[in-house]
DNA sequence: TTATTATATCGCAATATTATAATTAATAGA
DNA sequence: TCTATTAATTATAATATTGCGATATAATAA
């Protein structure tokens, strides 16, 4: 139905999966590691470095901001975009934690 | 249009976000975490755990197994699933990568 | 062979996502 | 004020995803 049930996972899954979010789509992946390049904080110039219509480019910056992991201020006409630190350390600390929580069993599992 | 242009993407964006979609749903997220806890691999009990039907759950697998963070073996009628260490260490390395790339600002970026 | 158990696949309905053009809003500068 | 610039929003179209029932498949047990 299309529909995620999210009333059927906990609290915790759902979180991860709104952060997994930030990661799984290609166009989102290039902004967070453009912005993680140019710590500067562009915007605008992500429709030229995406090669992407200016009103996709500003969807997937919307939902990147709802994620919470960046943010913009206005800057006259224009948007300066950045790594939100906060979310980011969320993100890093949440994720890390289940990468560790995986030991590579001496005999294969299955 | 609903067709994610992968063209416009560099290889690596794209891999990531094939790997970042491992983690994007909550249900796929609940699969990974019980294969980290239960690690011996258990199958069938997903479907129970996730309160989903038997075939929504497949499919999951399905998605986990072809991205390649699962691998499962036959053992009888059942499936035995797990964590597949190599594409593990992969996913780990690379988020682990991108999420150190960034350096908290002294001053608010934005 | 037949029954049982477990999982995969198919096909569908409903919703979500991706992408764009067109429009709107807000600001800067002439 | 008028105009150019920049970005957000809206409307629209097309594809993808999620979830499930029904069915198929595979392996073992009786």
């Amino acid at each position: 139905m299309g529909v995620t049930k999210i009333q059927n996972y906990t609290e915790e899954h759902n979180e991860i999966a709104i952060l997994g979010k930030a990661f799984s789509h290609p166009a989102r992946v290039a902004i967070i590691m453009h912005l993680l390049k140019a710590k500067a904080c562009i915007n605008g110039h992500l429709v030229e470095e995406l090669g992407l219509a200016q009103a996709t480019v500003s969807q997937h910056l919307r939902e990147l901001k709802s994620i919470g992991v960046i943010q913009g201020t206005v800057e006259g006409t224009s948007v300066s975009y950045c790594i939100n630190p906060e979310i980011w350390n969320v993100l890093k600390t949440r994720f890390e934690e289940i990468f560790n929580q995986f030991e590579d069993p001496a005999d294969l599992c299955c």
